[in-house]
DNA sequence: AAAATCTCTATTGACTTAGTAGAGTATTAT
DNA sequence: ATAATACTCTACTAAGTCAATAGAGATTTT
């Protein structure tokens, strides 16, 4: 039930793009640095998150990423299943990675009908939740721990 | 975010236990069988549900598996958890399988707030979901598609 | 004692993951 | 033009995981 590091990573980077989406674009370096991200593998995660249409770049000297959509319009789902394919447990509950299982009879299994409605849990939650809503959370939580310090100083 | 075949078969192994715990016990070879899993491969798996507590076993001739606990008393998540290990999608939001990640800051990671609510929403219903569930809704499926055919018969 | 069945440990081949490397292409500033 | 910068594309690799398979041993019943 796990997301890769590379799925991680690529959230992580998009949150940077996104809260940046004013600027013209942002270098891997700087969303690597920033991130703890190793560059050569962000390297490989953002042109692949560009394939998937999620993100443009520019290259040379004043190049960089930024989002190719407006961050509400990039949900969590879309990211996760191009870079990982399936968000379901098993694949025979999943709608657009469907692979057949060994169970005897499909129609009557009885996990395909628990999975199927786990599936549905973290389909729901993750298609509704966009990078803007990331961006939305990163400032919030940026303020809770970080406001009262700043008032105290 | 996908289940391993371990797991499935842990689950589909657990299902015909649980619809035969009348019996005094079953043979690994009837369940491999009933339900196409490798034999020496579910023997495993069995071995490993016993020292979760899950199972017993009786050996020599008249041996085999049996729930060691009312099929009602064992939960998806147990098992999937001992299968498995963490039900959540990044170890940072595990509460049994904590592991640091490598974000800046982990009191203020976006992600890591999302991923925690996907963890919910994910262990909310498989520690509700039990294998009496799974029995039960194997009896249902069993129904609904058995049944009309019976009557044609 | 023999047969059946679970038990424990090791091994294997295929695959995936995370990361590294190198050569190449586009863009900009000078 | 040319150098510097930054993305692009392909390939490679070391480590780990997964799904079995295998062999020898222990226990129980007949």
């Amino acid at each position: 039930m796990k997301l890769s590091l590379r799925g991680e990573y690529a959230l992580r980077a998009l949150l940077v793009l996104g809260l940046n989406h004013t600027q013209p674009v942002l270098r891997i370096q700087t969303i690597s640095q920033q991130q703890n991200i190793p560059k050569r593998f962000l390297e490989q995660i953002l042109n692949d998150l560009k394939s998937a249409g999620v993100v443009e770049s520019k290259r040379g000297v004043a190049g960089g990423y930024r989002l190719a959509r407006p961050p509400e319009d990039i949900s969590l789902a879309t990211v996760i299943r191009h870079i990982e394919g399936a968000l379901a447990p098993v694949s025979c509950v999943s709608e657009r990675f469907y692979e057949k299982c060994s169970c005897p009879d499909e129609a009557k299994c009885a996990i395909r009908s628990v999975m199927k409605q786990v599936r549905d849990a973290i389909v729901k939650l993750v298609e509704k939740l966009t990078v803007a809503d990331l961006c939305e959370r990163a400032r919030k939580l940026q303020e809770i721990h970080a406001g009262p310090v700043d008032f105290m100083i």
